[in-house]
DNA sequence: TACATGATGATAATAATTATCAGTATCACG
DNA sequence: CGTGATACTGATAATTATTATCATCATGTA
């Protein structure tokens, strides 16, 4: 398979805790899990695991394009599977209550692109983050 | 004036530290100052400071709407002057060397509020963050 | 199988932020 | 203008997320 190649060309090499951890956060697909949700998901399979190993495992696998990291401004950083160009998506947050929604990418295009070329931005990768009141929060009190 | 009100109403004393504080924001209009830049920024004025007023200070002007939050995912929580809806902008921020750059809100339309629209978000506040590649990051390395 | 070295777990160290608490300053009231 | 109730402050301890260290372990190649 392509994985093994991938680590193996660049001197990595496949363990066990990072095969847990991928399998982890690709079975909670749409879910947003933080570093330690993940350290607690990972220990139901392997009790073993360090925290340092999670926190040094994330960013590995994000690097090589098999986990994205997102942030939702919540304090801490979070990691969902990495999605190829035909699904990515971009998030909706509500600033209030924290709910975070998925829009499918291609809903985005002409005016963000615009955009991003005016300002020099590339357009070959991108995300957009848009940060609103949920229905639910626009309505309890009046923004 | 406005304001002595706004803070009376709610049993809130304007105090030296609290006004402080909010020059040095508005002074510095177009950065994004973390809250150990204001802290710094605010001794220079006022050195007697503790941390902690910083801490507690800025997100009260910012339940205010006197200042805004912003998170550039770099570690930290940062703040800007409040812009009122005439002036309001986005940021396109490089997810490689963490540039940021303010595009005017007009230049946002259709697209995004059918987006937010669809997902039952509120159309009357948003703030959209685009992460990509700047020109330069783009070039560097074939992303 | 053996070994070179990349990876791990435990733990100490940082960095940003929050909680505590005793002393201080603001402002409504007289 | 005092004065007092109490909101606010500075110092500092405590938390939380993350990073650095280092001795030990495990992977993959020869
Ligand atoms: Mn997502
Ligand atoms: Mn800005
Ligand atoms: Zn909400
Ligand atoms: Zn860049």
């Amino acid at each position: 398979m392509k994985l093994k190649e991938q680590f193996n060309q660049k001197g990595l090499r496949i363990t066990k805790q990072r095969q847990i951890v991928m399998e982890v956060v690709e079975k909670h697909k749409g879910r947003h899990l933080s570093s330690s949700e993940i350290f607690e998901l990972v220990k139901e399979n392997y009790s073993g695991i360090g925290l340092a190993t999670i926190y040094r495992t994330l960013p590995l696998l994000e690097k090589m394009k098999l986990l994205s990291k997102i942030c939702l401004d919540d304090g801490c950083v979070r990691y969902e599977p990495y999605a190829p160009k035909e699904q990515e998506h971009h998030h909706l947050i509500c600033v209030k209550c924290g709910a975070v929604y998925e829009v499918e990418a291609d809903l985005l295009g002409i005016e963000e692109k615009q955009i991003i070329m005016n300002n020099h931005f590339s357009t070959q990768n991108y995300m957009v983050k848009l940060y609103g009141y949920c229905k639910t929060c626009a309505e309890e009190d009046v923004v």
